[in-house]
DNA sequence: GGTTATTATCGTAAATTTACGATAAACTAT
DNA sequence: ATAGTTTATCGTAAATTTACGATAATAACC
């Protein structure tokens, strides 16, 4: 994509918004993050026991909540122990609450 | 994707979640929809005018936004006037909020 | 050193997304 | 009818995403 020149001015709010949608919006990736919520933490293996999908592919979805910054991964050999990174976390809930918020018919969030 | 023949069985929140934040993935459709907010509604041509990207382009993140629920379109010819869906808006709002609230070290939401 | 266990990375193929210009569709107004 | 305005759709090409199996990397253990 992006073949032109053009370049459209986005404020960092959209660009990080955007950012952390993406990296919701598969199925999977939301599976993992409520694991990982429900368990505050959480091993690799124990995904790949609980959702059946190729190991690569888990770790390729890990990858991307990594790089979104919405989980952070503590070696523990030879395991990997993930968990939510509670400071983009809040980051993200502030930026879909007020988003959603902005509106005259809302609730307050 | 998707070659096997494997099926995950995922939940109608899962699901619907990762619908919404697909279509929130991309800032110019998070922009959009921050329109839509702030104006409570808009026509195709406002928007055109605002963000410097092709009349076809705009219209197809249109059609993503509608395809999601997220906003819906009334015709007053030879213009389309857009807003955003509330009833989905509402549901989506929920569905984040709940999200990003259900652990122990979020603030209410 | 060699083995085992766990996870990440590589290489790939298919599907989807994103952008564009060109064209069609829908409706008004002349 | 014709022309004008606005928006959607089509056709496209490039980029990205998603899935897989195979392989590499890492660190413990024997």
């Amino acid at each position: 994509m992006q073949r032109t020149g053009k370049h459209i001015d986005y404020s960092e709010d959209e660009l990080e918004m955007a950012q952390f949608a993406k990296a919701l919006g598969h199925p999977v990736r939301i599976k993992i993050l409520m694991l990982l919520e429900s368990q505050s933490c959480c091993f690799t293996g124990e995904m790949t026991a609980m959702i059946p999908m190729a190991q690569s592919t888990i770790s390729q979805h890990l990858k991307a909540l990594h790089e979104a910054g919405l989980i952070q991964g503590e070696i523990n050999p030879p395991r990997v122990k993930y968990c939510i990174n509670r400071e983009n976390w809040e980051r993200a809930r502030k930026l879909f609450c007020r988003f959603f918020s902005d509106n005259p018919n809302a609730f307050s969030c």
